[in-house]
RNA sequence: GGGAGAGUUCCCGAGUGGCCAAAGGGGGCAGACUGUAAAUCUGUUGCGUCUCGCUUCGAUGGUUCGAAUCCAUCCUCUCCCA
């Protein structure tokens, strides 16, 4: 007997409030029930932050369900005023299409849009349409401003401030469910945990509307454990977007994770089976290491392809056991016109491949010892490589983890 | 509409005429130690042709030998009253 994605959701520890556990848990027994989550197109591709929904409608769908991906071009030009401390900027139609389509392209590697087996909409389709006062006396009246005041995601921006067109964002998604639950039959709203005072609130709305019954369903945010969202770095978000991270940076963030994190990523990100997981004995260096490099490259698979995560597995273990594997890591050509006398500056190739922003910046590694050319620690800032090794291809190693090859 | 206050480098935040490229903290980067982890310690953190020069303190003008600091106008934000 097949386990009910309920249980699988629990046992995984992806839950973190339900409206009503165990209506849920039979509704999705007995039927083929269709739900949604909502993606806001701000940028162009999907990122880490996105992962824990993809993968909550994956596991959805393999269960026969049926997600709509509901695409807030509406809600985004509002802007959610959860966690943030800033109002959001307004995007374009356009820009929000690009994104839409983006993020649908990124999708179909977790979801199958084949069949009518999972439906893309965009609420702008409804909400650019809506008439102010039919709104207002339609759906306006079953909200309490008392009540919404009282909501965990307004609670910080009350100290900020918090304009009218961002306090009216949980009215929008709210509407979205009941016209979702109207027109697909849609049974359930699943997001982000940050997002539970906004799937309540569709939830009531659909209640006082049609007096129907919907539930909502919330997921653990992935943290890290000083309690930030994961997936940025100092460069910004870890995308799924090949160009915009490639896979072996991909592979690389889930590979360098905190300790601490590692079974969490594993039960809620990947498909290892949960005794696996259990099995890793977390006061073991090396254990917890070899979970790490599981956790790489079950995610980069998922997210790029088997190939990828191979070559991003086999790059990273030749570079760290001292090889130099020159093939997968990124390159930057130079151009002839920095080369004085058959040589080059190693300042100047430190900027021209970026690894350094600026040549003060690229002086201080080098000083510092933080820099290496094909093994040999450069410590002198007026070093330079000759031509015949850049024709070759001169591998750059900044401190310890960052590969660069350069070449003529 | 009336009144009060604030805008400083990646972020928070000191600085109220020269000693200010600007304290302190956070974050980042590098070094040591490690397990490609964390914690800790050390160095560093505007740009350059680097013992010197250049550009920065909301914007634009002005006062001054000299302005982040004083004046004027503007922009943005916060708070109190209506």
């Amino acid at each position: 007997m097949e386990q009910n994605v309920f249980d699988l959701f629990k046992s995984r520890g992806l839950v973190a409030q339900a409206t009503d556990e165990e209506a849920i848990r039979n509704l999705l027994d007995k039927e083929k029930v269709t739900f949604y989550v909502g993606f806001d197109p701000t940028a162009d591709s999907l990122h880490v932050g996105h992962f824990m929904q993809l993968i909550i409608m994956r596991h959805m769908q393999r269960a026969g369900h049926r997600p709509i991906i509901l695409l807030g071009g509406g809600t985004t030009m509002v802007g959610d005023p959860t966690g943030k401390t800033d109002m959001r900027q307004m995007l374009s139609q356009e820009q929000i299409q690009h994104n839409a389509d983006e993020f649908k392209k990124q999708m179909s590697k977790f979801i199958d849009f084949g069949d009518g087996k999972a439906i893309v909409v965009n609420n702008a389709d409804w909400l650019l349409k809506l008439n102010y006062l039919d709104f207002l006396r339609e759906i306006g009246v079953h909200f309490s401003v008392n009540k919404m005041l009282t909501a965990e995601c307004f609670k910080t921006r009350l100290e900020k401030g918090l304009s009218f067109i961002e306090f009216n964002y949980m009215l929008m998604q709210s509407y979205d469910f009941l016209r979702l639950r109207r027109e697909y039959n849609c049974r359930m709203e699943f997001g982000g945990n940050d997002q539970w005072s906004n799937i309540i609130g569709g939830v009531e709305l659909n209640r006082r509307c049609d007096q129907e019954e919907v539930y909502g369903l919330t997921f653990t945010l992935l943290t890290t454990k000083e309690g930030k969202k994961m997936g940025k770095t100092e460069k910004g978000a870890v995308w799924l977007d090949p160009t915009k991270t490639t896979p072996y940076d991909f592979f690389q963030y889930w590979r360098n994770i905190d300790d601490g994190e590692v079974q969490n990523c594993l039960k809620l990100l990947t498909d290892v089976p949960l005794d696996e997981i259990n099995a890793v004995d977390m006061t073991s260096g090396s254990d917890i290491n070899k979970a790490k490099e599981r956790l790489a490259y079950e995610l980069t698979s998922l997210v790029h392809s088997k190939e990828e995560a191979e070559k991003a597995l086999a790059t990273a273990k030749n570079l760290f056991s001292g090889d130099m594997d020159a093939e997968h890591m990124p390159a930057t050509v130079i151009d002839e016109n920095l080369l004085t006398d058959d040589k080059a500056n190693i300042l100047d190739l430190l900027v021209a491949s970026s690894l350094a922003p600026s040549k003060g910046e690229a002086r201080r590694l080098v000083v510092q010892g933080g820099i290496s050319v094909n093994g040999d620690k450069i410590e002198d800032a007026n070093a330079c490589i000759s031509r015949e090794l850049l024709i070759q291809g001169a591998v750059i190693k900044k401190g310890k983890k960052v590969y660069h090859k350069v070449s003529l």
